[in-house]
DNA sequence: GGCGTTATTTGCGCTGCTGCAAAGACAAAT
DNA sequence: ATTTGTCTTTGCAGCAGCGCAAATAACGCC
């Protein structure tokens, strides 16, 4: 499997739920890798095929994890109730697109397993990751609602199971259920914060700096406790890092070999292990 | 009167409304302006006194600009009727801040009249503007909501005239009428495409580029024809516009000399005019 | 009009970062 | 085991942009 870059992906229909029967989660699947090779022709793709890969999840799971989620936590039964109802479920591979940017945006999402990627595409080919997302996260939520345009592409980096409403529904939803529109202004404003936070770190931090916040605040979100003592991250090709911290694959891996010596970091093929978070906190403080 | 630093002025109490009687608008006002010269002494400032300067509102006007916002257009009245009624005005001199970063979120504003500069201060004294907002914008309304600590801080660039509620109040108001949370929640999303939009541009574009996007983003908002045909912005000074295109003073000023040597702006001492609409946007796009 | 203050310009040296090109390392496929 | 394609590293050269220092211009105030 390669890595998906916008600029590649373009003409490919993003995935879309069919609704229908499924002998686990009463719904089709449509299996439709947006996996190309370089003259954009499918590598791998079977239409409304059942899918065997990846994660798996039972009913009960995913009504857990989404009563777990920013937005129904607290909620009345009732409301909870309704929003799970009205949603789908979809499975999706790993390295396939959701939505791209500029799509009139129908669907939001709520991730339930696998990791998810949105990322922005300059005219120029260039990209820019604005968020990488973990399990019970919403995305599109917000376009969704305005009836705007998605404003970044959304794209699964691993085997994910994602469940989303169409526009209408989470409206209505809403309007009934004031209480999870103050909770998704709630959300909405926590990401907000920290966009402005990237935002002022771009502005004002070097590249070394920025790659420290980077990687501190992707161990917050997938950091696992490894070895002796140490903390491990996501899978993420130096592509990736260089994007998130708006910055290119040379200056990150010169900066990776740097902090090896330091025992700062191991890092290795798509994965990287940070040894010393105290210093990288250091490093981010100035 | 100098500009405003976050440096220097966080240890000023910021502004607030204090209830009471005003012969215009039946409130009092409080005109203790947090100008300060380098060893923070206060160089002006009448507590609790009559202010006479700066814009002036009618009631009526205060209405109609309300109405007119995002947040209400399209409500019921009785919606209407509740909000601007459960809020209070203040009047705030040019170079005052309302509120600084970190602070707790008490109030969320709405500017009738001025400008209003939401800036983020790093630990090493560096500014980056985050906004600029221009009239019949509201700010500080979803921190609020959210019961979290503002992000930024918010300082009038001109004699402004602001229209504040309390968090309880605007909590309230969105669960009784939830179409107000609706669009709260579209007006937040267009700001946050926005910043996602600055992002991508400081992470992948020149500087040249960057404050070429910044002019034309200030022009739409503060734009002004004037004269020969050409447009004309807001009182900006070169460390504003710095801050505001991620880079220094000496940058903008090489640039500002190129441009004007090609006839795209002519400046003079916080004033711009951009004579070339055009030849900017074309910049932007590379 | 003159003075002090603040905003802006400009020369200059320096360096952090970029980005190519080419080689090396690794994983998966045959 | 060998091949193939992708990911990663590294040497090198070049320049965009930073930031000091000092001059200059414009403003407000008396």
């Amino acid at each position: 499997k390669r890595r998906i870059t916008d600029a590649s992906q373009r003409h490919l229909q993003p995935y879309a739920p069919i609704p229908g029967t499924h002998p686990a989660f009463g719904i089709w699947l449509r299996t439709e890798a947006a996996l190309c090779d370089n003259n954009g022709d499918i590598l791998t793709g079977t239409p409304f095929s059942f899918i065997l890969w990846g994660p798996n999840m039972q009913r009960h799971e995913i009504s857990e994890c989404l009563l777990a989620s920013d937005l129904l936590r607290g909620q009345t039964p009732n409301a909870c109730e309704a929003f799970i109802h009205s949603g789908h479920l979809i499975h999706t591979p790993a390295q396939t697109y959701l939505f791209h940017q500029e799509d009139p945006a129908e669907l939001s999402y709520f991730l339930l397993a696998g990791k998810v990627r949105l990322a922005q595409l300059t005219p120029e080919g260039k990209q820019v990751v604005v968020e990488i997302l973990s399990p019970k996260h919403y995305f599109g939520l917000f376009v969704t609602l305005a009836k705007q345009t998605y404003s970044v592409s959304a794209g699964t980096i691993e085997d994910s199971i994602i469940y989303c409403w169409d526009r209408g529904t989470v409206r209505k939803l809403m309007l009934q259920f004031p209480q999870i529109a103050l909770n998704s202004i709630e959300l909405l404003t926590k990401r907000f914060s920290h966009l402005q936070d990237r935002l002022q770190k771009l502005a004002t931090e070097r590249v070394e700096q920025r790659v420290a916040y980077a990687l501190l605040d992707l161990s917050r979100m997938f950091g696992e406790k490894v070895g002796d003592g140490d903390e491990i991250t996501v899978k993420l090709c130096r592509q990736d890092l260089a994007e998130l911290a708006g910055t290119n694959i040379y200056s990150i891996s010169r900066i990776f070999r740097k902090w090896e010596e330091e025992c700062v970091v191991v890092s290795h093929r798509q994965k990287v292990v940070l040894c010393n978070l105290e210093h990288l906190q250091l490093l981010v403080e100035g």
